[in-house]
RNA sequence: GGGCCGUUAACUCAGUCGGUAGAGUAUCUGCCUUUUAAGCAGAGAGUCGCUGGUUCGAGUCCAGCACGGCCCA
């Protein structure tokens, strides 16, 4: 406290004095006030001879934006969460004393104003106040007005500012609302029941990624944070429920990077006597529904790309779009060792002999995705990286699977569900056996999952999307961080755990 | 984990060749009753991310560390 800057100990006392007054810093009886931009909306097109003729008094409350003062009057703008109204306090209208407490108004205040409507020589709709109140101090600066603020390092860990001086971010998190919104419509106007699984899991499961774990203090158990619901969402089509979906976190203990936050946001639906092909035509009109809502056009534009979710889409296998897009000789696709070669070359070495489809999502990661701007399907993923997918009827090594591509991200990933549970098991087994040293690979077999299947599972389809990442697209974000109000970052000095301890944790 | 870049006033940023720190906004004082990045005059405000090193002297050079960003793994 002592170190305070000087323009915080101002504030203070600037406060201090008021109370001095009588004026309450923080009262809590001020009742709902009408919005800025419900105001803006009826009388935006009055002018001023019509705006006389309006008796009614207006009661606004918000925060002090802007602040002109001229002496014995002042221009102010207030933002309330609907939007912003221009306020005009003269000494001679409120009274001396309102005035003299007004004078000790700073920007960063939340103030409550009551006056008629006017129009100022600018023809700017402006309230006339006839009182203005104290509704909240603020103790500290706002940035500054003009370039508002930038340092992104601020801007993620004090996310409050940032709404506060940025309309832009707090409009992508109305957007991200909204598209929240959407998805819930569109599954449950489908016959979709919303449903919630656990999120602490006994088993890791559902995804190949490292978990989380925590523990059970009265159990004396570790648990893990749920990767994916996949395998409880089954579960509960064995149980009868033939459409259900989950919107909800999912916990991933990976890197950080523009495109990830350990903790994000997942859509999972599953659809009994449905096929991944089916779920193909969904996702299409899902996405094509979201972009209507959020733009009126379902031609996007992100990051500087023009994009077209107007379906139906492209669809690819993985064996082709290696090929056509990928530029992979097709004769090299089934040799080990070509493929080996081709990854070292682009510096990607892998150790060991590898399951086939490894070679290719590899190769397809660094060759393929990032060229698929516009929507595509890519299908047919070998069976030896989809466990929980059901086998293609014609050729078993490849699985009804798609996963969906755009602008260069994987969004979704959806396959006509495995329901036989001999091969699930059989599944389970390899992977286990298969699994090393690899701790994405869940090390158990979830015996319950697959007595869950000889219940019998109704033939079903089922699909991820990844919700941060489809946010981002449709608000235009270039990183995850921009569409998760608070996301991961490491904690200041004197936040949290000594630095020491974790580096201590981290070598063992 | 690696590479590159950044960290200077509350905010946005300058800071030359190593010579004791600058602007705008914000704040404070004075003037100002139609401004909107209001204006005019004046003033105050700094752990130059942290710790060492080199040097007569370090915001500036060197090393390590911290935090952040971007790229790669």
């Amino acid at each position: 406290m002592s170190q305070d800057s000087q323009i915080l100990k101002q504030r203070r006392q600037k406060a201090e004095e008021l109370e001095e007054w009588g004026v309450t810093l923080f009262p809590n009886d001020i009742k709902p006030p009408e919005l800025a931009a419900a105001i803006q909306k009826v009388y935006g097109s009055y002018d001023q001879n019509a705006l006389e003729e309006v008796q009614e008094s207006f009661r606004v409350a918000g925060r002090i934006m802007a602040l002109r003062r001229f002496g014995k009057a002042a221009f102010l703008h207030i933002k309330d969460y609907s939007g912003r109204i221009q306020i005009h306090v003269v000494r001679d209208h409120v009274g001396q004393d309102q005035y003299k407490i007004f004078k000790k108004f700073d920007i960063g205040d939340i103030i409550e104003v009551e006056g008629r409507l006017f129009r100022t020589k600018t023809n700017e709709l402006t309230i006339e106040a006839d009182r203005v109140r104290l509704v909240t101090k603020s103790f500290r600066p706002l940035p500054e007005k003009y370039h508002g603020i930038k340092d992104k390092e601020i801007r993620y860990r004090r996310r409050y500012m940032d709404l506060i001086m940025n309309e832009d971010v707090a409009e992508t998190f109305r957007k991200r609302s909204m598209i929240i919104q959407g998805l819930r419509r569109y599954f449950t106007s489908n016959g979709f029941l919303e449903v919630e699984t656990p999120m602490m899991h006994s088993i890791v499961g559902g995804a190949t990624a490292k978990p989380f774990v925590t523990h059970h203090n009265a159990l004396g158990l570790d648990l893990y944070l749920r990767i994916a619901p996949e395998l409880y969402l089954k579960r509960l089509l064995v149980g009868g429920f033939d459409r259900v979906f989950e919107l909800n976190r999912n916990f991933r203990n990976e890197g950080i990077s523009i495109q990830h936050n350990p903790e994000f946001t997942m859509l999972e639906f599953y659809e009994a006597y449905a096929t991944y092909e089916d779920l193909m035509v969904r996702t299409e009109e899902l996405f094509a529904q979201l972009a209507l809502d959020l733009h009126g056009d379902t031609r996007i534009r992100y990051q500087g790309d023009s994009i077209d979710l107007t379906p139906p889409w492209k669809r690819l296998t993985l064996e082709e779009s290696l090929v056509e897009v990928g530029g992979v000789p097709r004769e090299e696709l089934h040799d080990r060792e070509r493929l080996a070669r081709r990854l070292a070359d682009l510096d990607n070495p892998v150790k060991g002999e590898l399951p086939l489809g490894k070679y290719w999502t590899k190769l397809f990661d660094l060759l393929v995705e990032p060229k698929l701007i516009q929507p595509t399907f890519i299908t047919r993923y070998p069976t030896d990286v989809s466990p929980l997918a059901r086998k293609n009827a014609e050729d078993p090594t490849v699985t009804d699977r798609f996963e969906l591509f755009i602008a260069g991200r994987e969004i979704a990933n959806a396959f006509s569900e495995l329901n036989d549970p001999r091969d699930q098991l059989a599944r389970f087994q390899e992977q286990v056996a298969n699994r090393g040293d690899d701790e994405e690979i869940p090390p158990e077999i979830d015996y319950d999952y697959v007595m869950a299947l000889e219940m019998g599972m109704p033939p079903a389809a089922g699909e991820g999307i990844g919700v941060d990442r489809l946010v981002m697209l449709l608000t235009d974000s270039p990183s995850i961080r921009d569409v998760i109000f608070f996301p991961q970052l490491r904690p200041e000095k004197g936040e949290g755990r000594s630095k020491g301890k974790q580096k201590e944790k981290a070598k063992k």
